[in-house]
DNA sequence: AATAGATTCAACCGCTAGACA
DNA sequence: TTGTCTAGCGGTTGAATCTAT
């Protein structure tokens, strides 16, 4: 008796997500609360595996998700902390609330990867999302275990440091700051248009509902959704109905229409948290749910609560990396100074 | 208009850490 | 201590889409 696979190869959807999954997978979190992602597959009747379950609502419908475009201080922050923290994208997007670990990654290997090589000229062979730090890391993840590197990091941390003094310095800093933006303005670094997969999934939107119209008339057919799921099922389906009119009747589908749908959808405006505060600054593209309210605070970025309760030197660089105005007060005689013990950063 | 190459990003895969028995 | 299980992470892939010719 092996260990029960978790992507049983037999009967397990892959692929792309439909808009009619992810209805029953929020209508089940809605209900259930996100975790026990073993049991979803199972009481949902999706045809897909625990991990996909989980990766779906982690990357793409839990709420506080900002898709879209990614401003220039988000970019400016990425630059640091990959530059401080490495690819440790789920670290890194503990500092973008709105932003998932996958999301950065995506825009970390096709965008900043060539503005960083752009900003550094003709660069060495070797990777460029690596080539702005010391050496001391350069290779660290690449071909040292996880484990290893952890302390490798630790080790060369000074090194580390002195990096990113180097980076931020009095004169560099800004100079960097401005190569940065210059870089990161430079045309291509701006996105034309909404991205399509959302105007696809805000049209697909709409025919979830018309969909749901149909399988509200005509039950699911049993065994394929449970039962528990229909109730709020029925709940979403109309108000997703709602939300697509919506949708359409805002003047076309535009990069924003999937959050609104979703927002419409959970008719939900006080999200009162730390998240939707730093939402707040451009939220447009934010996707609230109101039930998850409560649950999803917690749940959705775990590593913010925890963040904000640091004290000290990590709590103050999460005030540098968060507040642009801030950034003046906690120059490089912080940096270098602040106790970057490896307890408070790792 | 057609095609090829480039780009994007959602999803998958494999691995690891942590919890638990 | 050891083995099992689950959740989570980072790297990679490939289909969809865009852009250039």
């Amino acid at each position: 008796m092996g260990r029960p696979l978790c992507c049983d190869k037999v009967g397990v959807k892959k692929g792309p997500w439909t808009p009619e999954e992810d209805i029953v997978l929020v209508s089940y979190i809605q209900e259930h609360g996100p975790g026990n992602w073993r049991s979803v597959p199972t009481n949902t009747g999706l045809l897909r595996c625990s991990k996909s379950c989980r990766l779906r609502w982690t990357n793409y419908l839990r709420p506080g998700i900002k898709r879209g475009s990614f401003t220039d201080q988000e970019e400016k922050m990425i630059f640091h902390l990959q530059a401080l923290l490495g690819n440790r994208w789920a670290a890194i997007a503990s500092y973008l609330p709105q932003r998932t670990d996958n999301d950065i990654k995506n825009y970390w290997n096709t965008h900043l990867k060539k503005k960083l090589k752009k900003l550094q000229g003709p660069a060495s062979p070797d990777d460029g999302d690596h080539n702005h730090r010391q050496q001391g890391l350069t290779t660290a993840s690449h071909s040292i275990p996880k484990g290893q590197w952890e302390r490798k990091l630790q080790t060369d941390i000074h090194t580390a440091k002195q990096a990113l003094y180097e980076a931020l310095s009095l004169d560099n800093r800004q100079s960097f700051l401005n190569e940065t933006v210059i870089a990161l303005g430079d045309g291509d670094g701006v996105r034309k248009g909404p991205p399509h997969q959302e105007s696809s999934y805000a049209s697909s939107t709409k025919n979830i509902a018309r969909l749901l119209e149909g399988w509200m008339k005509s039950s699911p057919k049993s065994g394929q959704i449970k039962a528990g799921t229909a109730a709020s099922f029925a709940n979403v389906s109309n108000k997703m109905a709602a939300a697509a009119g919506q949708s359409t009747r805002e003047g076309g589908v535009t990069g924003t229409a999937t959050p609104e749908c979703f927002d419409s959808l959970f008719s939900f405006n006080s999200w009162n948290s730390d998240v939707s505060q730093s939402a707040s600054a451009d939220d447009n593209n934010v996707i609230l749910t109101p039930e998850t309210s409560t649950i999803f605070q917690e749940e959705s970025k775990p590593s913010l609560e925890s963040n904000h309760n640091h004290q000290g030197p990590i709590k103050l660089l999460e005030k540098w990396l968060l507040d642009d105005a801030s950034a003046q007060a906690l120059q490089d005689d912080y940096l270098m100074n602040m106790a970057l013990d490896e307890d408070a950063l790792f």
